[in-house]
DNA sequence: TATAAATTTGTACAATCGGTATAATATGAT
DNA sequence: ATCATATTATACCGATTGTACAAATTTATA
């Protein structure tokens, strides 16, 4: 993306965090951040697409924090969920994500909706699957039901613990209580044997024209963070090879036209490191690139 | 309320289901109920005011659905709490309140805002009072925290169940299966003894102007169900004696002017009943309405 | 450097929206 | 019949999103 496209998504985001969506008029945005009505209709069709790129920027953020708070980390230990649900709720707070969601579900672009729709599903993904880390796979059809209902207590529970507390609200003791009741729920449930939405919805509720792309960014996430996972456990000496697997992230999931000579390179530095483990997983992580790149040419 | 208003009300209410609130124009209800811009504005001050007015009508209906259910039965039946839960969501989704609600969270009038926050504690105090009958007053100081957390699962529980199975979708299940688990939680969480808001936080939430009115309807509405009640258990002959009630309450709750001679009137029909019950709560019912045309005389 | 291509600008414009104002007309009660 | 009230039709205001387009500016390329 333009980094003149970038600042103005970064101004539009801020005026619509003091301002709300709705209130927040094109000329505002123009005005803040000092470009012509032209230039942002040719950037976007409509302050709706505007919208979804904000949304795309603060998903990329969330993914991230949420990724490196698991590095090194047990899986299955729970406090690392909280945490992690903790970071999520505060970086929503931030960018006020959630409040942008709700303005924006009243408007007519229906495409708008889709994509919040769809990152809601996303995330009610993410925690089943820590779910399944946490509880283990064997439980895993309850654990999307538990997955939903957690979602929602935790909701309901910051809404109406904000409006007693106003100010002094705490929102890590409304966590931790809400993950105190998902803990006995899940042993009810897999006791009870009952369960109400089929783990296979899940699948179903994604589009398919973007499957190969999440499964790529999955399937390079998960690569990526195996590596990191590696070279921290080994409380490796050399710190850019952090930096190096945060820019091939970024050059293949961001970048417009990655450069596949530069991540060739990085890659090639990191087989460096005199480990078989890191080097087995650097080969699984270099063929997922040659088949991305594969894809690009093929289109 | 005018019976021509009356109209408009429907009629609009009709296309917020059909197109949504922000989709409908001012115009587009001009021309559908039939009345010309300047009457609108002689009804209504803003299109807000319209769909508050929507609002109020849809929770006469509700609170009247749910408390003719009640009639007759026990309030700890479980049973009975489920068949309320579900025709409220049956009742919501005929009049597509739960779309209007988030619709409106948008909106820059505040006072429309507050007016939906104050129905969504409205929905959670009842709950919550619910609880109370089923699971008894001694667990009052956890039973807030499950009202909040019921609402939250059932919310989020529909949501994806109706997403799962589209035109399928089988409400009754998922409020069931909802139940269930409450049931479950409330046993835990009074056994772990954790509380996370505590229940004087509901009364603070109310606004302290509407108290009185608040206060009169649901004392009033109590009484007749009580009235209601004993004659149902008798299983009173003269059926139009629960019409009579109807009336009484309709005329003091929804007319602009309520006419004191009539329900004094209706009342004395009443007190014909030869139960000595009937007619000690028929008394306390003849007070109440006396101490509101009291109140109304002293503006 | 010169020229061509792409981008950006500024502005005028159309259409729609919620809401105000008002003069003319219709209705209804006494 | 009269007079207050309710209703209508219409013009208008300011703000909004979005389009159109010629002129100016920047960028790439030869």
């Amino acid at each position: 993306m333009n980094d003149r496209k970038q600042h103005v998504v970064k101004m539009a985001h801020q005026l619509f965090i003091d301002k709300g969506f709705q209130s927040t008029s094109i000329q505002d945005i123009l005005e803040y951040s000092g470009i012509s009505k032209g230039t942002f209709y040719n950037y976007f069709s409509s302050k709706s697409e505007l919208l979804t790129a904000i949304f795309k920027m603060t998903d990329s953020e969330l993914e991230k924090i949420r990724n490196d708070l698991l590095i090194g980390q047990d899986p299955a230990d729970i406090e690392i969920f909280i945490k992690q649900v903790e970071m999520q709720l505060k970086t929503n707070r931030k960018n006020k994500i959630i409040t942008l969601f709700e303005e924006v579900m009243i408007s007519k672009d229906d495409e708008l909706k889709r994509t919040i729709e769809e990152r809601k599903i996303q995330n009610i993904r993410w925690i089943y699957h820590r779910l399944t880390d946490i509880f283990g796979i064997d439980k895993r059809q309850y654990l999307l039901d538990c997955a939903i209902m957690f979602m929602g207590m935790l909701r309901e529970n910051i809404k109406f613990y904000q409006l007693a507390y106003e100010s002094d609200a705490n929102i890590s003791q409304v966590v931790r209580y809400t993950v105190n009741r998902l803990v006995h729920m899940v042993n009810e449930i897999v006791q009870s044997e009952e369960r109400l939405i089929p783990v296979q919805a899940l699948e179903r509720w994604l589009p398919d024209c973007n499957r190969h792309v999440r499964s790529f960014r999955k399937k390079l996430l998960h690569q990526l963070f195996i590596v990191k996972n590696i070279l921290h456990q080994q409380n490796n000496q050399q710190l850019n090879y952090g930096d190096l697997l945060d820019f091939i992230e970024e050059e293949l999931l961001d970048a417009k036209n990655p450069r596949k000579f530069l991540i060739d390179s990085v890659l090639q530095t990191l087989q460096t490191v005199e480990d078989k483990k890191v080097q087995v997983e650097l080969q699984e992580l270099s063929i997922l690139v040659q088949e991305y790149f594969d894809q690009i040419d093929a289109k």
